[in-house]
DNA sequence: TCTGGGGTCCTAGGACCC
DNA sequence: TCTGGGGTCCTAGGACCC
């Protein structure tokens, strides 16, 4: 068997240039050359940044009140995030990308893998150049390609081409002089503890890190350490995820609009949370076997005392009825709940999900049960077709007071009509 | 005044058993 | 009086990702 560049594989990794904020210029043509930020729920967090506003020194994650004067004396615009123009804009990047590799890892909203091996080397820049231009013509989102022999490393070559005229780069051979340009905290899976470790040691860049003993790599961190670094070597360690996988666990929850202290605020919240949290999984065709309720002050408030405390609950019978994982989350809150504190984040996770279809073995469960999936299922193709939480319980509260911040949303909706840019010739 | 939300995986350590 | 040790399973918490 022989090692030669010819059997290597090729992954490329195409990532959506500043996605929310791209889909935000789609359809708005005012903004497309002024620095454009996208914030997180609540307007709590920048989360996405045009290149404009990058170069203002808008850093990622900032909290937006700390930008608020920049944002001010720079005309920056601002956007609350609007996901579900998000979700339906990735989907149609996805689709494009499909045409090209059926072998396509989704990796994330505005990211994902695909196996290019069948492509020759010398065409491959090409190819990336191809995937490119076609993603822009039918969708309008401008991205960039990464290609190399390991998923580590085609991140790597992303992260390169993102500032690259063509926006392709083909990490193959005498790659060394890109690794010792490279941050170590910009490697993918070294996170802010890995780095701090690896500085401390004297690693500061991918060269540096992908030339560490394997033996210091086990020692010092865990397999996922040692499988960056064996990836940096061009060593494949990390599989392309083909297939299509459930989710293992479903957590929905919010920050406040406004600081809550009482119990009833509370208990909307999480039944509002719950009732989505169920609704989802119902639509993947899922069962929970285990709710957690959790609840929690303000972290970065100094001055008030801190409470955070959450509860799981093991569920005797796999369910997703709606109103059986309620009445159970509010018992939790319940005990969980204390009397004097700001609350500023509630939330609900469901775990140990499993397929409907599987039977959880219990004798008595209740042939009253289809009954109330009949309900169920009413409840959820009204609120698919009228709006979500059209259809809820009386728990859930209406106009809550809570409800968290959206100042900046710009209220596209690529299923009306209304918000379809229009033409004029 | 104002600091997101939703996931996955790994590991240390406790509980339990023989 | 003498108070082991090894194995498995589970979970909470941490680290990472976007």
């Amino acid at each position: 068997m022989s090692f030669t560049s010819n059997n290597k594989k090729k992954i490329a990794l195409i990532d959506c240039n500043s996605f929310y904020v791209s889909c935000e210029r789609l359809f708005n043509p005012k903004i497309k050359n002024v620095p454009v930020v996208v914030l997180s729920n609540n307007d709590g967090c920048v989360i996405s940044r045009s290149t404009e506003a990058k170069k203002l020194g808008i850093k990622m994650g900032e909290p937006y009140f700390k930008v608020k004067e920049l944002v001010k004396k720079n005309n920056v615009q601002i956007f609350s995030s609007n996901y579900s123009l998000y979700g339906d804009l990735s989907r149609r990047v996805m689709k494009v990308l499909k045409g090209f590799s059926d072998k396509i890892e989704i990796y994330s909203i505005d990211e994902a893998f695909i196996d290019l091996s069948h492509i020759k080397d010398e065409n491959i820049e090409d190819y990336g150049k191809r995937i490119r231009e076609r993603v822009l013509k039918w969708t309008g989102i401008p991205t960039s390609v990464g290609i190399s022999c390991t998923k580590t490393l085609s991140k790597v070559a992303n992260h390169v081409a993102k500032k690259n005229k063509t926006g392709v780069i083909f990490l193959k051979d005498n790659i060394d002089d890109v690794l010792k340009n490279f941050d170590i905290s910009d490697i993918w899976g070294v996170g802010r503890q890995l780095s701090k470790l690896y500085i401390k040691n004297g690693i500061n860049n991918a060269h540096k890190l992908k030339n560490i003993s394997n033996s210091w790599v086990k020692k010092s961190t865990n397999v996922l350490g040692a499988k960056t670094v064996m990836e940096l070597r061009g060593i494949p360690c990390i599989n392309l995820e083909t297939e299509e996988t459930k989710r293992k666990s479903c957590c929905v929850s919010r920050s406040f609009g406004r600081k809550v202290e009482s119990l009833d605020k509370l208990k909307e919240s999480i039944t509002t949370h719950c009732l989505n949290a169920a609704e989802k999984i119902r639509n993947d065709n899922q069962t929970t076997r285990s709710i957690t309720v959790f609840i929690r002050t303000s972290p970065f408030d100094k001055n008030r005392k801190y409470y955070s405390n959450s509860l799981t609950i093991d569920l005797p019978v796999a369910t997703n009825n709606s109103l059986e994982l309620v009445k159970v989350a509010i018992e939790g809150l319940k005990k969980i709940y204390k009397y004097g504190y700001f609350y500023q984040k509630a939330g609900v996770i469901l775990s140990k999900l499993s397929e409907a279809g599987e039977k959880n073995l219990n004798l008595l469960t209740p042939i009253l049960e289809n009954k109330s999936q009949t309900l169920m299922k009413a409840i959820d193709v009204t609120n698919a077709k009228y709006g979500r939480n059209v259809i809820s319980v009386a728990q859930a509260g209406i106009n809550n007071s809570w409800k968290m911040r959206r100042e900046h949303s710009s209220k596209i909706d690529t299923a009306s009509f209304d918000s379809l840019p229009k033409i004029s010739v």
